[in-house]
DNA sequence: CTTGACTCTCCCCCTGGGGCAGCCCTTATA
DNA sequence: TATAAGGGCTGCCCCAGGGGGAGAGTCAAG
């Protein structure tokens, strides 16, 4: 019983392009190729070695690595190295592409949560603000550092995160330098870490403005802020807040023309 | 502050060849190309697109996809469309690796497990066999298709499989066609599906005979076997057994003179 | 001005095939 | 036995996402 290249490749359906490949490529050589035509005939062996390739390929070998198995390998027994390595590479791959879906999972849903808030007031306000669980890392030295603070916050607290990430500033003044401040992001649960420490943030009433505009800037909508706390002559209490409603996204930069940012000031009445 | 594409290089950590082909590719175009030297000049504003590009790929965006990104989108609220697509894609990827090392891992176990017997005994040998938990597929027609039985169980018992499949042979005499038997293995544990009965499977005394080629000759060993419980004078129980301790396998056809099969006839003593 | 380090374009390589052109071969039917 | 249709053959170009290298032109420091 010998099939030609089309008869083979409708048993076996694999592309008669590919059985040529494969042919070049010595892993499945016909039983007999006519000396004057080049026409390639196939036998039922071809069809056994045919079948092992197709389930490899599915076990995702390379063909070359597919090669090697068939130069090497008559029976099952003597795969079980191979095997193991490619299950090895598999489960690589699978933690991989998990710890590629938890990041996409946790920017979607950020974003998702922002996109449900398109308030914009340009004007000091009086509120209220809650009391929420935060995970946090305090830090000492420039303000410009906090994002080292977020980074490693996101990557222990990522999945949990419940809120925008937001600056406690513990000074009583700006400073340059060796500034007192935390990076600390809202989350659902969590504990500390290194760190890290996971606690509640007292709410209150508080003062609250929103800047709209890059970072430099802020000190304009400070100073309005602190205006208006002088006008009033209320007390605020440390720390202050600055809550990154709309900042740099974890893949776009953006335009900082519209980015926001909350100023709170917490107060006793 | 320019960059050429060799310190840009070493700021992005992306290779020149890789600038220069996503230059082509339109997707990273340098701020400033020298009209007479062709020499690529980056800026800052290139590093925030490089960082983006960076994230995407790590994200499994194709080149192609990266492009249509950063063409559509200026922030992050424009992309949520694709990064839900890329999260379906992959874990559509997990799913598919995941089966895949459940095949390899339950296909290395079995071959271990095969690797522990190196027996070999071609006389009628009198033995107890235990009770095991089986699941079966029971069918009617010819013994031939009995493969078709085990894919079936291999599909739905396939990680909790704790013992070389059998086939039961319930007629009395041998049929060519209309044969009444049933495929099964041990499993560990297991339900009732469409289809295949999960139940115990008694033991008890037995003659056993292990046959060894291709199925084809198994006859002669049946003769054997008989002539054995005739000289006895024996009862056998009905169904009788045929147990694959080794036979073709998952990958390999292997070496039908190797094979190794098990008659068990259960016997009144 | 020289020299060494950069950078340019162009070409070939990898994997696992797909598609097409131009020509030869097989097979069935008339 | 002639002929036409449908295979099969080789060879070339294409995809992604780069790597490697040749040969020529450029930049900057001594």
């Amino acid at each position: 019983m010998k099939f030609s290249i089309g008869e083979f490749s409708k048993i076996t359906s694999m592309s008669v392009k590919t059985l040529r490949l494969y042919h070049e490529k010595e892993i499945l050589i016909p039983s007999e190729v006519d000396e004057f035509t080049g026409y390639r005939y196939y036998n039922e062996a071809n069809y056994d070695t045919a079948r092992t390739v197709k389930i490899l390929k599915e076990f995702d070998f390379s063909l070359a690595e597919i090669k090697e198995v068939l130069d090497e390998c008559a029976d099952e027994s003597d795969i079980l190295t191979q095997l193991e390595e490619k299950l090895k590479t598999i489960e690589h791959k699978i933690h991989h592409y998990k710890e590629i879906s938890g990041s996409i999972r946790s920017i979607i849903n950020y974003e998702k949560e922002n996109k449900m808030k398109p308030e914009e007031n340009f004007e000091v306000e009086e509120k209220e603000v809650e009391t929420v669980l935060i995970a946090g890392h305090r830090m000492k030295g420039k303000y410009e550092d906090v994002g080292e603070g977020f980074k490693l916050i996101f990557k222990s607290m990522g999945s949990s995160m419940n809120g925008k990430p937001m600056t406690l500033y513990y000074d009583d003044e700006y400073k340059e330098e060796g500034a007192d401040f935390e990076a600390c992001v809202p989350v659902r649960k969590g504990k500390d870490v290194e760190g890290i420490s996971v606690r509640e943030l007292r709410g209150g009433n508080c003062l609250s403005l929103i800047h709209k505009g890059p970072y430099k800037n802020l000190s304009e909508s400070y100073k309005k802020i602190f205006g208006y706390v002088n006008d009033k002559g209320y007390k605020t209490k440390i720390p202050s807040r600055e809550i990154y409603i709309k900042g740099p996204g974890m893949i776009f930069k953006g335009n900082p023309k519209n980015y926001l940012t909350e100023i709170q000031l917490l107060i006793d009445k």
